[in-house]
DNA sequence: ATAATTGTAGCACATTGTTCTATAATTACG
DNA sequence: CGTAATTATAGAACAATGTGCTACAATTAT
């Protein structure tokens, strides 16, 4: 019986595909490196060859996940202030849809291996936080004002849609009625923003 | 050379310090049953008579970890509006003093354990959450309006101030001045919170 | 003081990330 | 196209991990 062996060409796909999969399917601790290459049909190796180590194969679900929630985020509505909230619907929703995947993305250590990020994941981050100062920026500009800059503005952004989402997802949400309440605090959200925008230099 | 034997009502404390310790001192990969067994100067088989699996041991952290939040959380200031600033300022002190322990508090896995909080840890938790609704509670009564379920409220704040703290902890936060930027996090939240519970119903 | 409980030491097993080897299949080049 | 360089594969091996078992001894309870 011949030895099979995967195209070269095919190897990274392949194991990204599968380790996807396996993280979605059966959850962080199922993503072994055995585990991954097996259901990639590639041998254990092959990993080390293209990514160094299982760090460098997160580093690289990382860098996926983030780029995938670049390209979610990047919605429009009628207005600055209704795109901002579908901007968090989506966030949301990318979330849910990829439990494990956004966990992975926002947890230093999934797994015994520590995974801070690498460039490729940092990069894709930024551009995912980019888009978020996008919308902010198209906020600012109808409202003729910008007291506030706007990095600061979308990390407040960032920071209540995050919060939320990684509470739910953590089943920390101690209220039913999530959607609603979600709703409720992208509007006091944005609500709020707008009037700090707005607002007169404080000191 | 006599066998030494650590008294029965010692093994307990001396195994959470150590777990403490451990986790603070050297992270969470670092936190093996023989390690965590080594520094409190107990038996391996020590942890699983007390806690019954690491994941127990762990449980038990998450217990002490929330207990001494919802301490934390428990301060006063010269009205409501100030004692829900305060209260988040203490929560972002708490997480910064001991990010390993919050993280693993707001995470479903750390090393390859899957840890799904066990009854003592979910009910610590929620004590802990009840402070942060007194809190609202307090500044809903001042308001005279009670537009908004207080456990909603909460559930907002709870969101905002997680979501900073997280991302912060995770090197997720773009901007410097962090400092600033929880202030005005806080005030815009509070004030909003405010403005929110006295709005008259919208449907 | 005697008996029951329970902590201890040590071995053992499966699973994990990682590395090394020889081998064979693919890829690149002349 | 045929030869040479690359590189994927299988399998063994190692250390560290969580977990379980056993014989034994120290503490606790009666």
């Amino acid at each position: 019986m011949a030895r099979m062996r995967t195209k070269s060409e095919e190897i990274e796909g392949r194991l990204t595909a599968a380790a996807l999969e396996v993280l979605a399917h059966d959850g962080p601790h199922a993503l072994s490196i055995r585990r991954v290459a097996t259901v990639a049909g590639v041998a254990p190796m092959g990993i080390y060859a293209r990514f160094t180590s299982k760090s460098g194969l997160i580093d690289h679900l990382l860098s996926v996940g983030f780029s995938r929630l670049r390209t979610a985020l990047d919605v429009t509505a009628d207005s600055p202030h209704e795109t901002l909230v579908a901007c968090g619907m989506a966030y949301r929703q990318f979330a849910l849809a990829n439990p494990d995947l956004y966990r992975l993305m926002f947890a230093r250590s999934a797994s015994a291996i520590r995974h801070d990020m690498g460039v490729d994941a940092v990069v894709e981050a930024t551009a995912a936080f980019g888009t978020l100062e996008r919308h902010v920026r198209a906020l600012e500009e109808s409202l003729r004002a910008h007291a506030v800059p706007t990095v600061d503005s979308a990390m407040l952004f960032w920071s209540v849609v995050h919060g939320f989402v990684h509470l739910e997802l953590e089943d920390k949400h101690f209220s039913d009625n999530r959607d609603g309440n979600f709703d409720d605090l992208l509007r006091v959200t944005v609500d709020g923003m707008s009037r700090h925008i707005g607002e007169r230099s404080t000191h």
